[in-house]
DNA sequence: ACTATTAGTTAACTTTGTAAACTAATAACA
DNA sequence: TGTTATTAGTTTACAAAGTTAACTAATAGT
């Protein structure tokens, strides 16, 4: 019960479910109710981004991007378009449509990060704004192979 | 594309991810593939734990709950005990093949908080490790109708 | 030309979360 | 005491999300 060891993922996850709740909560008069940050992303593209780019942007597998952008379309916030060099790959491009939320998506997003933040003490504060990116960003880049060498002593 | 918003949760999500693929790794070999946490929280529970406070401890609801201890049950690694007291509960035990795996588990938990501990600069690791479970208990806390309060300001 | 690779789709299956209806037992209280 | 409300847990149903595999169509490598 004393120094029971507490896994930080018990963290992540508390964490994760609350900051999607948080940000749903401030969007839910719009006309979708998620993918907002994959809609986001393809706002900030300028019309480049393949569904490849977003998956590796939003860490997840095509087939979860294919759901997404099908999500997307279906609610007339974004569409695929050819590209005009490739013809085995989609542009993701936001619709007139989409772009009327894209400011108030930005807001919330920026509204649940700060919420976040002030939850913190001051000095963690300005440490976790910086680095808590390099962290998702050093992790996701764990390749599968790397374990065995990390965990070789494991027993 | 320069000064675009990153969510955290976005790096919540990736970072719990993560923390569960390096830890189901390092546990393959032992008879359960999930729910190391749960059935850790319940041996540290010395036989008190009813399924309500596991799920408090947890952050999930009692349905899942329900799955989780029949998963364990189904493996001979937890069980269900009557309540001395209250018939309606149960008390969740560890059993005797269970107990033979906890020492790896807490091993691999700890093994795996410090993977993350390390990909941390050093002032930001012993901040992290003493402020983030405080974080994720705040949050844990928001009730729904503070959500509301949070953003009366919202446009 | 032939082969391998890449982008994306579809289908099947599993896990997880959520909500509602339900049983059985206990608590509250007039 | 008897009635009602609450609590613990279960079951069912459904939606969301992850994973795998098989597939099409297009491109790249040689």
């Amino acid at each position: 019960m004393n120094q029971s060891v507490q896994p930080f993922g018990k963290f992540f996850t508390v964490l994760t479910k609350q900051y999607i709740n948080l940000l749903s909560k401030q969007l839910e008069h719009i006309p979708i109710d998620r993918y907002f940050y994959p809609l986001y992303l393809i706002s900030q593209s300028n019309d480049t981004y393949s569904q490849n780019d977003l998956a590796e942007q939003l860490f997840v597998d095509k087939v979860t991007v294919v759901r997404i952008i099908d999500y997307l379309e279906k609610h007339k916030m974004a569409e695929r378009l050819e590209h005009p060099q490739d013809r085995r790959c989609h542009v993701l491009n936001v619709t007139e449509k989409g772009w009327e939320f894209i400011p108030t998506i930005e807001k919330a997003m920026i509204k649940t990060n700060e919420v976040f933040l002030n939850l913190l003490n001051e000095p963690l504060k300005s440490l976790f704004e910086e680095e808590i990116g390099n962290l998702a960003y050093k992790v996701a880049q764990f390749p599968d192979q790397r374990f065995d060498i990390l965990f070789n002593k494991i027993s």
